[in-house]
DNA sequence: TTGCACATTCCAACCGGTATGTATATATTT
DNA sequence: AAATATATACATACCGGTTGGAATGTGCAA
C-alpha cells in the first residue's frame, strides 16, 4: 500500500479495474459488491463513478482490459505464425498445467465463469465474450490449417472441429478442476490432450 | 391448471421442486427466487416450507432428485454392463447432439451450471455434485477397462484420464454452445468426440 | 359418526441486509 | 478560472428468505 500524495487517475483507474476483477473471480458479476470491492482499495464511490458510469461498463472493461488480454497472451499469440501448430500446442497446455494457480483451481477460468452466468442473460456481455472465444477457436483453426500446408498435420482433421474440441475440453478441464478442488485432474486433462492433438499428425 | 378440492402432498412437493427445478436452471441458485418460484404455481410459500426447511435444502433436492437422474439415465446406465463402449459412447453423443433441446441450449448442462456456480462457495452443494460427476467418470472408466479386458479397447489408453476428458468436452461443449445459442458448435463437438473415441480401438 | 390430533396449505407481515447510484463539497491540475 | 479528480454522506429502494398463526382437510379411535 502506497500513500497517495497527488492525484493520479490512470493509477486509480487501474487500481479500481484490478480490485473489480477480483471480486468479480470470486463471486461472479452479479453477486460482485461495488462497496466490498472498494473496502480492499484507497480510491472510494466518487472515484469509481468518475472512471467508469455503472457497474455494468466496469464490468465489461474488466472483460476488455484484463481477462481478454490473459487469454491472448497466454493461448492465442503463441500460435501466430506458427506452421507446425501440434508441439506448440503441447506446449501450451504443458506449460498451463504447471503453471496452475491455486486461484486458478478454486475459481476456474475467469472467461469461462462470466461466460457461462451471463451470456445467457446479458447481450452485451455475451457480445464481447463470444468475441474472445471465437478469436481464441480462430487462432488455432488457422494454425492447423498452416500446418496442414507445411505437411506437418493430417489433411483430414477438421480444423474447426478440433479446435472447437480443444477450447471445449480445456474449459471442461477447468470446471471438473475447480469441482474437485485439486490440479490433478486438470493436469491429467492436459495430458490426455497432448496425446489427442499429437495423433493429428 | 386444475381445481384443488383436496389436498396432494405428494404432487405439492414435486410441483415446487419442479418449478425450483427450472428456476435455478434459468437464473442459479443463488439468484433463483422463491417468490418467483411461486408465481409459477398454485401452492403457497407455507407449502414450501412445509415440505423443504429452507432454499438451501430445496436446491440440494433439486440436484438429488432431477439433475442426478437425468444424467444417470442419458450417461451412465447405457454404459452399465456392456464390453464394447466404444459404439455405446458413439450413441450416446450422438444422441445428445440431435435431440439437444432449445432450452439446453440457452441455458447449458445443469449439473455443469450449478458446479461452476456453488462448489467453490458451498461445501455441502460441492459433496452432492461432486458425487454425481465421480459416477458418469468411473462410468465411463469401467466401461472402457471392460472393453480392454475384451479386446475391443487399445490396452495403452489411460481408462481415467479418457474418461475426464470425455467429460471435460462434454461440459465444455455445452459451455460454447451456450455463449453461441447455437446447436451447431455442440454437435461439432460430439462429432470430433466420436472421432476421438474411434481411435481408441 | 363424532371427535380429536395431525398434516397440509394459505396468508400476511417481518426484518434486515445490501445494492447501486447521486448530490455536493473539496482538492488538484492545467 | 475552468476542468478534472476524489471524498463523504446519503438516498432510495427493494428484495430476500423466513416465520407465526389461522384455516382447512385427513385419518384414526372411541
Amino acid at each position: 500500500m502506497e500513500v497517495k500524495e497527488t492525484y493520479n487517475p490512470d493509477e486509480t483507474r487501474s487500481e479500481l479495474l484490478q480490485a473489480a476483477s477480483k471480486e468479480i473471480y470470486e463471486y461472479g458479476f452479479q453477486a460482485a459488491s461495488l462497496n466490498r470491492i472498494l473496502t480492499n482499495v484507497d480510491p472510494t464511490k466518487g472515484a469509481l463513478y468518475h472512471h467508469f458510469p455503472s457497474k455494468k461498463k466496469l464490468g465489461l472493461s474488466v472483460i476488455d482490459e484484463i481477462i481478454a488480454k490473459n487469454i491472448y497472451t497466454f493461448f492465442v499469440y503463441p500460435l501466430e505464425e506458427t506452421n507446425d501448430p501440434i508441439p506448440v500446442l503441447c506446449q501450451i497446455f504443458q506449460k498451463k498445467a504447471d503453471t496452475l494457480s491455486f486461484e486458478e483451481i478454486k475459481h476456474g477460468c475467469p472467461l469461462n465463469n462470466l461466460t457461462q452466468e451471463m451470456s445467457s442473460i446479458d447481450n452485451d456481455f455475451n457480445e464481447i465474450l463470444i468475441k474472445i472465444s471465437n478469436k481464441w477457436i480462430s487462432s488455432i483453426t488457422n494454425a492447423l490449417d498452416r500446418g496442414k500446408k507445411s505437411g506437418k498435420v493430417r489433411n483430414n482433421v477438421d480444423s474447426n472441429g478440433v479446435a472447437l474440441l480443444i477450447v471445449a475440453s480445456i474449459e471442461g478441464a477447468f470446471g471438473l478442476g475447480k469441482m474437485a478442488q485439486t490440479n490433478k485432474i486438470f493436469v491429467t486433462c492436459m495430458k490426455q490432450l497432448q496425446d489427442y492433438v499429437k495423433g493429428l499428425k
